[in-house]
DNA sequence: TGCACTAGCCTGTATATACAACCTGCGACG
DNA sequence: CGTCGCAGGTTGTATATACAGGCTAGTGCA
């Protein structure tokens, strides 16, 4: 019996979702139809249709009438994180991105960092610095820092062509996010390079990312506080929001 | 046929949502039970189940297995807005809010005001300064506006008591909102209203909120930057969030 | 070779049916 | 008079079935 009170359907949600963030089920990968969940799942299709729908309107796959279900491609995953790649940002407003990376290495974690990561203090983590542009104009100082175990390559990537974000949600989706805003009169270092006048106010991101179960990205980013404003957008749901079309073609 | 191509359960979600935003069906109120819709909208039981269940995980009511569905409460609607207001954010870190009106009366909107309510210029509307307190420290100067003819009785209103926005979303759900946030450096008055040091920055809320189809109140929310920060959280859905219960007893 | 068509899979919807679990109010029983 | 229990309504889930419509690959025809 095992005593599985939990309904079937959420059951089955609950196992591919496990699959898609253990990483056996990657972004664009196919995911079993209805009906193959039905015989191997043992469930009816209706119950099988519940649940990749759900799974579809909470925006872990996306499903083609007449093709099949595919994961979501998490690393646009606007939907589920409402956190966006500041590159696509820029992108969205018809502008240029750039970025200059300030710095990048190993470091031990020090105690601040590791508390915010769940690590020991002194585990390696990978500090990064970059500088992202929008047309030329110096917008947001990306102050990062990664867990090392979660992505050892890291330092191999450049950084000035895949902004650090969106190469860690490549890594392996992001699953959730904190992060708090605020006002702060910026530190010399960060008013330079941002390119700011004195006396100008920054709009100070801080947040913590986590990914397979545990938080692997600290980050503090700052920006212009004349160059730059955060906007929300709160619609009721049912509306369906214009998904974007993320699988160009299987 | 009026060549309705959408699906039934769709239908049944539009026309119940129509009912709640225009008011035929008010917060508390009860929904007919999936017997009655199936009855009177000629549609199985099932469809429905269907149609109250995607309105239930959109946060449009609340279903009780036993007792009935009821349109949610929108008051404390985070769930539809997740813009929260900035008494029950007091509360809910177990500090105590109050709050001092500064200003308040009817003008002829400006230009700028006119074309953020999409009204014409010089219609009348409310104009209320507020500023907000926690635990005795002035935490939010609000400036706000608000459509004359959306809420006529609003200078009857005791905005020491109840905050402009908890007001404006008693007096009909709220829809939708944009907000843009901003580091700026505030104007004098705000200074000093709040209390800052020289120097200091400012959060910058612009926040421009729908009801009944229409923006209806427009206000510019400033926090002063050492002591306010906007915390947000992003999570995976489908594990079910912790839904306030939101009805005591019917 | 090239094109049109179709078989077959997929999702999307709709329905009837069934059973479980939950809640309320009422009536019977002590 | 109080309390237990049950009847009946309500949601929640599960299934079998059916049909519509989208998409693709491959067959077969010109």
């Amino acid at each position: 019996m095992t005593v599985q009170s939990k309904p079937r359907y959420q059951q089955l949600k609950e196992s591919i979702i496990r699959q898609i963030s253990n990483g056996e089920l990657r972004p664009r990968d196919r995911v079993p139809s209805e009906n193959e969940l039905a015989g191997t799942a043992g469930v009816s299709r209706m119950t099988a249709n519940r649940a990749l729908r759900e799974l579809n309107d909470e925006g872990y796959v996306e499903r083609i009438a007449g093709v099949g279900t595919f994961v979501a491609d998490f690393k646009a995953a606007s939907h589920v994180l409402e956190v966006r790649n500041i590159a696509d940002e820029i992108a969205s407003r018809g502008h240029r991105h750039s970025a200059d990376v300030l710095e990048t290495g190993r470091e031990a974690a020090d105690a601040a960092i590791a508390g915010l990561l769940q690590a020991e203090e002194g585990e390696g983590v990978f500090h990064i610095v970059v500088v992202h542009r929008e047309n030329e104009s110096p917008i947001q100082h990306e102050n990062r820092y990664v867990l090392a175990s979660f992505a050892p390559d890291c330092l191999q990537q450049d950084f000035s062509r895949i902004t650090p974000s969106a190469w860690l949600s490549a890594v392996s989706p992001l699953q959730e996010a904190r992060q708090v805003v605020r006002a702060v009169m910026p530190d010399p270092v960060v008013r330079d390079t941002l390119q700011m006048n004195d006396g100008e106010p920054c709009l100070m991101v801080k947040r913590l990312t986590w990914a397979r179960g545990r938080p692997v990205s600290f980050a503090r980013l700052y920006h212009p506080g004349e160059r730059f404003e955060l906007t929300g957008h709160y619609a009721p749901p049912g509306i369906r929001k214009n998904r974007r079309h993320l699988l160009t073609k299987v």
